[in-house]
DNA sequence: ACCTGAACACCGTTCAAGT
DNA sequence: ACCTGAACACCGTTCAAGT
């Protein structure tokens, strides 16, 4: 009498199939991501969890929102301590974005999710909170942080998009070269002022740009007119 | 004798084929869009074109270039005539902004091939030409205009993708309800800065919140730090 | 009531076979 | 040599049918 089991006929060889949470199925989707799959589709999702697509309907309306759940854990994983540690806020602010983008940037279709819908979870509203902490302490009133962060969230998603998704493709070396050969082939006649910038359009290493850029929204924040002046 | 014809067989009702160029393969994906397929597919456009998907490939690589010369044939549509026109420079520049972002606004698809692929056309130089024209106009050096052309530019790509995606989605009224809901429902122990700034984060209509933004650009690109001093 | 197999209506890309 | 029909390997979503 080989193999004796209970109820043979009702298992597997595979470990016992969970019952399907939201949470569960998020956790799940999270676990391929870090695993290298950068597209996590509701099919591969389902082949994971040994069932159908059409079971993660009864948890999820669409793969879009699936995607906003995960995006929501993930941004649990951004560090938030610069807020709290000593030094200069403007270094401490570029330090949390320089975390939340580097989260971003290999899940690039993450990040086009959170260009796209507006996170509500629970992390989201403590990046939230850190970013307006730091920026309360650089002397900003209540209505420059509020649009601040919006502002200073809507680049950082930009840049992890732009950035994470080149740095995907097998062919962005050559489509550079491509881009920098038609700038040196501009003709000056037409274009003087590209002709007479040609160093500088394409000066500076990523990291330098996107730091001048917060840099420069730190500073416009903090010196251009007040969102909604107070007596119109 | 009805119908004569010199080869009655090699001819169909329907009007001559063109014959297949790269030109006509995008115009062809243009007029599809502004039909109002929001995404045209190679085999939405194969059809229209009476061949297969297969045939496209000789003309483009894959499905990312044909989009990205579909941009800069949109591109063109930018009304550039206020870099000539009299008025104050921030207007100006805002101004051509806007007509970019509008003609992006409602194509999603291609303003977020517009946020990843570098645009390297005839008419997108013709863009930063002008941009950078009125940025000088302000008093610029070369380092800031050219950067800020940069960073002009990703702040309005985003907003296009952002609103426009939002807008083309059925469920967004529904899902900023939702975000209203969350946001009223932050624990002030938890979130006390979101709760004291719940007005302000949500305040302003999308046009004051983009003109707000670009200004704290403008502001910022001229008052912060050079990108690299000349001496270090 | 809750779940899901199978079908529907699509994709981009490749390649062998046509002209 | 240039072009393309057909196939490959996928998608998200729906719905009738199961338990």
């Amino acid at each position: 009498m080989p193999a004796p089991d209970a109820s043979p006929r009702s298992r597997r060889d595979r470990p016992a199939k969970p019952a399907l949470t939201a949470d569960g199925i998020v956790a799940a989707a999270v676990k391929l991501m870090n695993q290298g799959h950068d597209q996590v589709t509701l099919r591969l999702l389902a082949r994971e969890l040994d069932t159908g697509p059409a079971s993660l309907y009864v948890y999820f309306r669409n793969a879009d929102e699936l995607h906003a759940a995960m995006l929501d854990e993930m941004l649990g994983e951004v560090d938030l301590t610069p807020v709290t540690a000593p030094g200069d806020w403007r270094e401490r602010l570029m330090k949390i974005l320089a975390s939340y983008i580097h989260i971003l940037y290999t899940r690039p279709n993450l990040a086009r999710s959170a260009l796209v819908s507006r996170p509500r979870g629970r992390n989201y509203f403590d990046l939230i909170e850190a970013l307006m902490s730091v920026l309360y302490e650089g002397g900003m009133d209540t209505e420059r942080a509020a649009w601040g962060v919006d502002l200073l969230l809507q680049l950082a998603t930009a840049t992890a998009v732009e950035h994470g998704t080149r740095n995907q493709d097998p062919n962005a070396a050559q489509e550079w070269q491509a881009f920098l050969t038609a700038l040196r082939t501009i003709r000056p006649d037409r274009h003087p002022h590209i002709t007479a910038a040609t160093a500088e359009l394409v000066s500076g290493t990523p990291e330098a740009r996107s730091r001048w850029q917060f840099l420069v929204l730190l500073n416009g924040i903090l010196t251009a007119p007040a969102p909604s002046p107070r007596t119109p």
